[in-house]
DNA sequence: CATTCAATG
DNA sequence: CATTTAATG
């Protein structure tokens, strides 16, 4: 194979987006790696053909709250090594962060809080962002020294820019565009600070969007009124590397199994 | 009219019976009172067409608790007085008791708690049943003074005997047919005590059942695994007048907008 | 196995 | 507006 293809989707439930149409999807992607979010079911709870499904290596981490949360990733070669949660123990155990030890690549399915503006549910959000960002400073460090490049993929809840939502105006008070939301994205990407690359915004820097999560209320699919909080985030070389990016609004428009749209991207090896 | 009809039927959710076929349903009876059990709804959440159809004068009974239980009486004609609850606090707004007045009659409904054995919801049900006979025994004093008859429809969640229920010797210890509960529906039919009258028995002594609850579980509806537990209870002269009875399991058949079927009997004028 | 609800998203 | 769970049935 000439390129590592590389697909994240936030599934908002696995057993409801299998019985309406994922496997058919997962089925015809040509992914090599396949990140998910928003699992919301632990292994036991699934069809086998959903669990493990065949051609993949799966893991998952699930959270401890039933139903709530959960990530996994899918390998079409079995990882060298698999790490559940990052290092801050207030998240260990909340289905938000697993990642994965490929030759060469470290890549990862994060599902970050959403929040709400004057909740607990914000404040947690904050703890969280507040800890992975020098989670993933450190990360990029340690796979440095070991060669490794890093890839991390999932629903970060945040739209960076004003590209990056439909109702950018609307929605600077609301969780998921606030400005220190913004900056601490800013920071993730800032080559003097997280250092790492939007892939997808690299190779697409003059587009509105691309979205990848739309409301299921009102007529936000048809219209188009989504946002891009679902992101592939890479060291930079790796990112210099991607060839090809787009969302998949297309698997989710006939069935509509999420209301996320898988975000893809081909890198060359 | 030469007849009176009287239907009577758990609903398990208006709202989910009228998504399914509940409205032909009532469009096509020629009942001329319609008992309902399990509205599970407020009249403010229910669609103007399902809350108010069209032809009929509409008593509900929710429950203080969201969601829960429910009775309702439909009427053609508009009843004299209603009263809702009976003669003890506890159960005044559990949405389980309904009672109206039409010309020579008091029609109830009637959705007695379901219990469970060694639950609290088991130690509910008995005293619903402690308080309801000496009820019944007072009603029907009142009724003859005033030259009523009194008929009593609803989910009883009882069976009374051996031939009101498919598996009886699996059931003998689960709430239902307990021996106490079978005792007491014994006594609300007995001349001596409450002196009521099972009228669907009465016209049909040595049939099976005529079920009226089948569980969704399995496949207890196609082997008509059922519980005859929806009874039309009367003062003996009126259940003297009843000409037809039926269970009308087709009605739920097709479509199967419940899991009780609507109990039918025509009573001479 | 179906209906509600509440919390989450 | 959709997904879960929990309690209820």
């Amino acid at each position: 194979m000439q390129q590592l293809t590389v697909t994240s989707v936030n599934v908002n439930g696995l057993r409801a987006a299998a019985r309406k149409g994922y496997l058919p999807w997962l089925a015809g992607t040509t992914a090599d790696v396949v990140c998910l979010q928003e699992v919301r079911a632990e292994e036991a709870q699934l069809p086998a053909e959903v669990a493990r499904p065949a051609g993949w290596h799966v893991t998952y981490a699930p959270a401890e709250a039933k139903g709530r949360a959960g990530v996994a990733l899918l390998t079409r070669r079995e990882p060298d090594a698999v790490r559940i949660g990052f290092d801050c123990a207030e998240f260990k155990a909340s289905g938000r962060y697993l990642e994965a030890d490929l030759p060469g690549l470290t890549v990862a399915s994060l599902y970050l809080p959403s929040g709400e503006v004057g909740t607990e549910r914000q404040d947690e959000k904050e703890r969280f962002m507040a800890a992975f960002l020098p989670y993933l400073v450190d990360l990029r460090g340690r796979a440095a020294a070991e060669g490794r490049e890093v890839l991390v993929c999932g629903d970060w809840n945040i739209a960076h820019r004003e590209a990056d939502l439909r109702n950018w105006r609307a929605n600077r008070t609301n969780s998921g565009f606030l400005p220190e939301e913004r900056a601490w994205l800013g920071r993730v990407l800032d080559p003097a600070d997280g250092g790492y690359t939007d892939v997808v915004r690299a190779l697409h820097p003059d587009q509105e969007g691309p979205y990848s999560w739309w409301s299921y209320r009102g007529r936000a699919f048809d219209n188009d009124t989504g946002w891009r909080i679902d992101y592939q985030i890479a060291t930079p070389s790796l990112a210099a590397r991607a060839v090809k990016a787009h969302v998949e609004r297309a698997a989710t428009h006939a069935e509509r199994w999420s209301d996320h749209a898988p975000v893809t991207v081909s890198y060359e090896r």
